[in-house]
DNA sequence: ATACTCGCTTCGGAAATCAAAGCGACAGCT
DNA sequence: AGCTGTCGCTTTGATTTCCGAAGCGAGTAT
């Protein structure tokens, strides 16, 4: 295969910064699992609760994913019963603001789902 | 099981808004999409080009959506010759502060990727 | 006439995501 | 001691999404 210049590109582009940013936001979950952990820390199953349609293995993932990316860190708290949580790092709760400003755009821009509560 | 019906947990879920922005947000190349478009309006040959990695087919799925959603819009304009431009609605413009908050948190936290160029 | 560019669409195959089941460790009954 | 349930995952196999490459019709350039 000819050495694409793919690598190249890659320099020159439009923002750098919102493309990485994008490599994890863009990806089904993260945002809601982030604004999820936004209200406090919580374990798998309650996150698994918490975001509607996401399954095990991907919530699985997004964690590892996210913990990599020192969003978030994974915390056991020796019992017993021993517990896991979750919760934003800095880095993570620096990104809390802009998920919330997305939120009141939606509010505002984006198809109101007859509010059925 | 305790009466947590799964109905009334559906309703304080965290943020049906922000559910509702990642709907569109969540999906590759969306986001970086709408930042393209928020320098101005572009073609669609422009916009594959300055948006390294995405293909035609999906490129042309996103701005379907995006369009559908009311986000940007799709101006032909009569020629000769007759040329087609995506241009951010004025929802979509709404949306563009949230996209540089995001990109400024990305140059704060996260990991900078040897600048090659 | 030949060879481009543009704005797509179509066609496989590869990757992401899904639901469901299972597992080990523990807790709460009885 | 059993039985049942919760938690934090992982595994399995099917479905959905995404990708790269090719193609197409229309127009432009040489």
């Amino acid at each position: 295969m000819a050495p694409t210049r793919h690598d190249l590109e890659n320099c020159a582009r439009g923002d750098a910064a919102l493309t990485r940013a994008f490599t994890l936001l863009g990806k089904r979950w993260s945002g809601l699992l982030l604004g999820s952990l936004g209200a406090g820390p919580a374990g798998f199953r309650e996150l698994s609760r918490a975001i509607d349609g996401v399954s095990d293995s991907v919530l699985s993932d997004r964690l590892a994913e996210l913990t990599k990316a020192g969003l978030i860190a994974r915390r056991v708290e020796e019992g017993p019963p021993v517990t896991v949580s979750y919760e934003l790092t800095e880095s993570g709760r620096a990104l809390i603001p802009a998920l919330d400003q997305i939120s009141r755009w939606a509010e505002e821009h984006l198809p109101a789902p007859d509010e059925l509560c």
